[in-house]
DNA sequence: AACCTTCCCTGATGGC
DNA sequence: TGCCATCAGGGAAGGT
């Protein structure tokens, strides 16, 4: 599930390998992860370049000549870069104990909606086994960007992201932290996984509803997702089952979980049997000693951590 | 208007 | 070996 530092891993290769690239053919399997009729969106970008590639959440923004091509993967999107001399990967390997899958680069499969064919010869390839990814094409515009996103909450990594309007963010709100976590029109780009990893850093219980958090912990939370999304990227992300980079390679970051995923073993700082609830249709890992439901913990030294 | 539920989609997994 | 139920979950849509 690419949440904002696996979005920005591939927005990071791809800067690197297709930025001012020009289109000369996009071939497309007809799919409800676009948003617009597939003969269309290939008419349009076909000879259109590249001209930059950003990111808003877990969006990437492609910036054409004259369009904005906005791409979410959703659950199991993935983009990859197809270079014809190199050699493609015959099969996705699958690591039998982690079940991993490395490959360099693949050949369109059933699951590979969308192929853009650069005039250099290399490939952009959108794969997506289930679907719930997206392909939005927007005709540039003064306000296009700012009106598509128009619910999309702070960017972590932006001048935007300042305590007192990660504060402000809380009014009205009664929800658990969990739940609030999860909204992208709280804090764009956190999903499940680093929903749980922030809260196991902050100390906070998922089951919590934001009106019970003292100061110090929503001051500790907006610290502890910064470095949580930093940490989730200096790793390459976190490959669980269909995430891969650019170049078709795994994250490392998975390595690192604290709570997410390991339910049942015992946590990393205290051993106590990390434990799985469901909290807004979405499984929640958590430590019962690290992160108590009632009682706040005043004590918790994150400091040092954040800075890493 | 905040919040909650349902639905979309496929592959992996476990029970029988 | 094969069949079926269950689970994973981001975000849109619809109801309260």
């Amino acid at each position: 599930m690419p949440e904002l530092p696996e979005v920005e891993t591939i927005r990071r290769g791809l800067v690197e390998h297709v930025k001012g690239l020009t289109i000369r053919d996009v071939v497309w399997r007809e799919c409800r992860i676009f948003q617009l009729p597939a003969e269309r969106l290939g008419r349009e970008l076909r000879a259109q370049s590249i001209r930059e590639i950003t990111r808003r959440g877990k969006f990437l923004i492609f910036e054409l000549d004259r369009h904005y091509c906005i791409v979410h993967l959703g659950m199991t999107g993935q983009l990859t870069v197809r270079d014809p001399a190199r050699a493609d990967s015959k099969r996705f390997y699958r690591h039998p104990n982690t079940g991993l899958q490395r490959i360099r680069q693949h050949a369109p499969d059933p699951h590979t909606h969308l192929q853009i064919c650069f005039e250099n010869g290399k490939a952009l390839l959108f794969r997506d086994i289930r679907k719930f990814g997206r392909v939005h094409l927007l005709e540039k515009g003064s306000e296009v960007l700012s009106i598509f996103f128009r619910k999309l909450g702070l960017e972590p990594f932006s001048e935007q992201y300042v305590l007192a309007a990660f504060l402000k963010q809380f009014a009205k709100r009664k929800v658990r932290t969990k739940s609030l976590l999860l909204d992208q029109s709280f804090v764009a780009g956190i999903g499940n996984i680093y929903a749980d990893e922030a809260l196991f850093w902050a100390g906070i219980h998922p089951s919590r509803r934001v009106t019970t958090l003292r100061r110090y912990e929503k001051e500790r939370l907006f610290h502890v997702i910064h470095a949580v999304l930093r940490r989730g990227i200096r790793f390459g992300g976190t490959t669980l089952r269909d995430y891969i980079n650019s170049e078709g390679e795994s994250g490392s970051h998975q390595e690192e979980l604290m709570v997410y995923g390991r339910a049942g073993k015992s946590c990393r700082s205290c051993g106590s049997r990390i434990e799985k609830i469901v909290i807004s249709q979405r499984g929640t890992c958590f430590c019962p000693l690290c992160q108590p439901r009632s009682r706040p913990r005043r004590d918790l030294q994150v400091g040092l951590w954040a800075q890493s």
